[in-house]
DNA sequence: CCTACCGATCGGTAGG
DNA sequence: CCTACCGATCGGTAGG
């Protein structure tokens, strides 16, 4: 037994519950020890909060950096974007939620270093959205910014709806909101991209 | 002083630092009162946490109801759908903050009455999708529920990134994001909507 | 609206 | 990893 299986209790336990409202007796009653003992493993709540948001952080940038970065034009890029964070977002709906909305309970120096990582993630749609439109891909928005939150809330709100037992896989999923982000509801289906396959 | 400044102030703090981790005693000190003083004007923490909620829900549902109702074609009814959103989430972030997201905090009786009113929020958006796509104006989407979460994703986002002392004005910010909505990022100019006044 | 207080629960530790 | 416990804080109440 080790400190493996208490991240992975807390993990599931503050995503459904959240951080201040899960306790660190529930925490030990969900690995099997009683509360003293997790001390052993861990040293503190919080450090347990930060290691979760920084690690499901971390996550979410090894699936994204390298797709912004490649040499695909930039609405394949973007839509290969939408895809992954579907993905591993599907596979991680827990941690997912807790990366996207307990870093508030770090305190000011935990926050300040997550904040780092979430401009970072940010930057990936900034820097896509930019390229498209210096390449003629994309309309010029009215603020390159804004359109990346509207791209990026859309992904944020996919954990708390997802089933993995749901009738739609990842993929479809992905490919779904791929098609709202580039071509939006209206319109010609000339904007509609082909099914690849 | 009556229950107002109670309600006013619990917003505030239940938007800044979630329901679990704001105490009965922050709300007493931000409205000067003594803790125990408080349940002179209100039941419980619990009954406060409802009455936000089932406000701030009720008040996007009167906003965005009439819309969806109007004679209006679709994307037009979802393009000022979109925009009403922004308006009341700009005017009322704490509040919005708290009904999106703190409604897991409630017990399960009263959860179960915000449900229903969060399912109605929902049909607002596939009822105008649902229009679209019978009257043409919507390309058929592979599942209609799923675009409208990715709508109401990024308009649930907004809260969390706008600023009512930035550069946007919530009119801007709605135009924004009901363009990608509409046309999404990429494709001709042809889909881009004039700009009206 | 205050004084004074309740039992329950919190994160964490000393010492083994 | 357990026993036993710490001081702090929690939502809420009785009685005025």
């Amino acid at each position: 037994m080790g400190a493996e299986q208490i991240y992975q209790a807390a993990i599931e336990l503050f995503g459904d519950r959240g951080y201040p409202s899960t306790s660190m007796r529930d925490i030990s009653e969900a690995v099997g020890i009683l509360p003293g003992s997790l001390y052993t493993h861990i040293r503190s709540k919080e450090e347990l909060l930060l290691e979760i948001i920084s690690n499901g952080t971390d996550k979410y940038l090894a699936a994204l950096t390298p797709i912004a970065k490649s040499a695909d034009p930039a609405d394949v890029r973007l839509r290969e974007i939408i895809k992954a964070y579907v993905k591993v977002a599907a596979e991680n709906i827990g941690l997912t939620l807790v990366a996207t909305h307990q870093w508030k309970y770090l305190n000011e120096a935990n926050r300040a270093k997550i904040a780092r990582k979430r401009a970072q993630f940010e930057r990936v749609f900034t820097q896509v959205l930019t390229d498209g439109v210096e390449s003629g891909l994309f309309r010029p928005p009215r603020d390159t910014r804004l359109a990346a939150f509207a791209i990026i809330g859309m992904l944020n709100w996919v954990p708390e709806w997802f089933s993995p037992t749901g009738a739609k896989s990842p993929e479809e999923v992905g490919d779904a909101l791929a098609e709202v982000a580039l071509s939006g509801l209206s319109g010609a289906s000339a904007a509609t991209p082909k099914k690849r396959r």
